[in-house]
DNA sequence: CGCAATCTTGAATCGATTCAAAGAATGTGG
DNA sequence: CCACATTCTTTGAATCGATTCAAGATTGCG
């Protein structure tokens, strides 16, 4: 069913190791996309965006243990109440986490893209409290929980850095407590929209606000507590004031100065150091 | 003006060392109510509920070095974009951790009581992304960031035990973007009294399902992204329901079954081991 | 006692939801 | 390559939960 797509999406991971060692934006960043058939440069790259490596640490992290395995769209990675014995870094895709309620309801808590380690929690809370699923379909690399508690033991650096990790990802819990509990939808989604720019931009995935966004309106309704149809009706009103275009699965950002000024928008909570200076 | 509060606060800190070193409940956990005049213990008895110490890790808790200071109720402990140099310890009081945003609105993303150390984040996010204030009188211990850092730098189990503390941060974070995205305001309300008591139970500041709540309905509005308005309305409903009465700062929780039912509270995500077995 | 903060209630309004049904896009198999 | 099924998007109309505004009651505190 899904067979096709997940082949073109390992030989895209293994084929991106053909061109040069690292996509360069105009920024000077280096990209955070594979260029290597070694899931492990992905981990190294990320690590590096959040703090130093040294060679030491970084020769660590390229002797962990990782099993890189696509899986399709729509699957579940972990779910609630699982005691996960490994945790997966995304290679290429999309996923997200989530919970289900009575009545069907859902609420989405995050979307993650390749770089993120979107169960990373579940090192040191054994039980899930939440379900991860792939949203589009996925190149994850699993990596035991056993070494990276050994590398964590062995070098407090590393520790610090993935720690540093998790913080993060309670900061974006935050901003999107203030979105659904003090934002209008419409800046909800507006923001949404900038802090996924940010974060697909600071890995190479985005440029000139412009990205590819493979989830459904019912997702982004899911995620910040609104219904569908009325997602669909901001995506409209933000249509038609000239801010960004959602079709085909690619958001194109028409005014971002207007848009980080209606979302209230700032980067600060990312946490990303180049930005926040 | 809060002197006297203060003092009194102090005191209450101070005298609690007099009594036997451990109050016990009725389920025979030891509380977490100040037994005794050095702040440490305080924070043996915390990480000692998340994972067991050896004893040299105990030594070493035991050693860092703390100062003990009283707040007044409403001050701010540390703000928005500030780079704080130590974390604090709650000894006594509430703390909260919140947003102001445009128009005097107001996000309010956690409540804190004693035991907490709700600015441990800042030990790897240097930039406070939000502010914290003091709810009520408080007594605070205060520990150098670098102390820290030595320590979990020395001892791995106490920095997980530390990381694994901000990850129940997290956990919370999500069940209450639950709560404000597909939460009737009802359920939210109902739902935030059983995570607080589950919360004072454990450090045995609460039990007969009835606790000290000093905060005011303009808080909870905050906390759950509701108006001050329709929090009385729904405080009316859950008291003319027999369900809780909140009355003078004291919460009465008349049917707590009920309460839990109503409101689908699950404590796994609080990562209680003892309750989540 | 009197001020200030907090709580309470009613009435009007608004933002968002629900329900329903049609239209577009996407993937599948013949 | 077309027809069909499915999923996703779009729109209107009725409704509902929650907000805003405003005024009065209560509580705590100096």
């Amino acid at each position: 069913m899904y067979s096709k797509l997940v082949i073109g999406c390992f030989l895209q991971v293994l084929m991106a190791g053909r061109g040069a060692r690292f996509h360069l934006q105009s920024e000077g960043r280096a990209a955070l996309v594979p260029t290597s058939s070694h899931p492990a440069d992905m981990l190294v790259r990320k690590l590096g965006s959040i703090a130093q490596l040294s060679d030491e640490e970084r020769r660590a992290v390229m002797g962990l243990p990782m099993t890189a395995r696509p899986l399709p769209g729509g699957h579940d990675i972990a779910c609630e109440h699982d005691r996960p014995m490994q945790c997966c870094l995304i290679l290429d895709g999309w996923a997200s986490r989530y919970q289900f309620l009575a009545e069907g309801r859902r609420q989405i808590f995050s979307f993650h893209i390749p770089g993120d380690i979107p169960d990373l929690q579940c090192l040191h809370l054994r039980v899930m409290d939440h379900s991860l699923c792939a949203l589009t379909p996925v190149m994850l690399a699993f990596i035991p929980h056993e070494a990276i508690r050994d590398l964590t033991t062995g070098y407090p650096g590393i520790a610090a850095t993935l720690w540093r990790d998790t913080l993060v990802d309670g900061a974006v819990f935050r901003e999107w407590m203030v979105g659904m509990g003090r934002r209008s939808a419409c800046q909800a989604v507006a923001h949404l929209f900038c802090e996924m720019y940010v974060k697909l931009e600071a890995v190479g995935l985005a440029k000139n606000h412009r990205y590819k966004l493979p989830i459904t309106q019912v997702d982004i309704a899911d995620a910040l507590g609104l219904s569908n149809v009325h997602v669909n009706r901001v995506l409209r009103q933000l249509r038609e004031e000239n801010l960004v275009v959602l079709r085909n699965g690619w958001l194109n950002i028409s005014n971002w100065p207007e848009l980080v000024k209606i979302s209230e928008f700032d980067p600060l909570y990312l946490h990303v150091d180049r930005l926040a200076a």
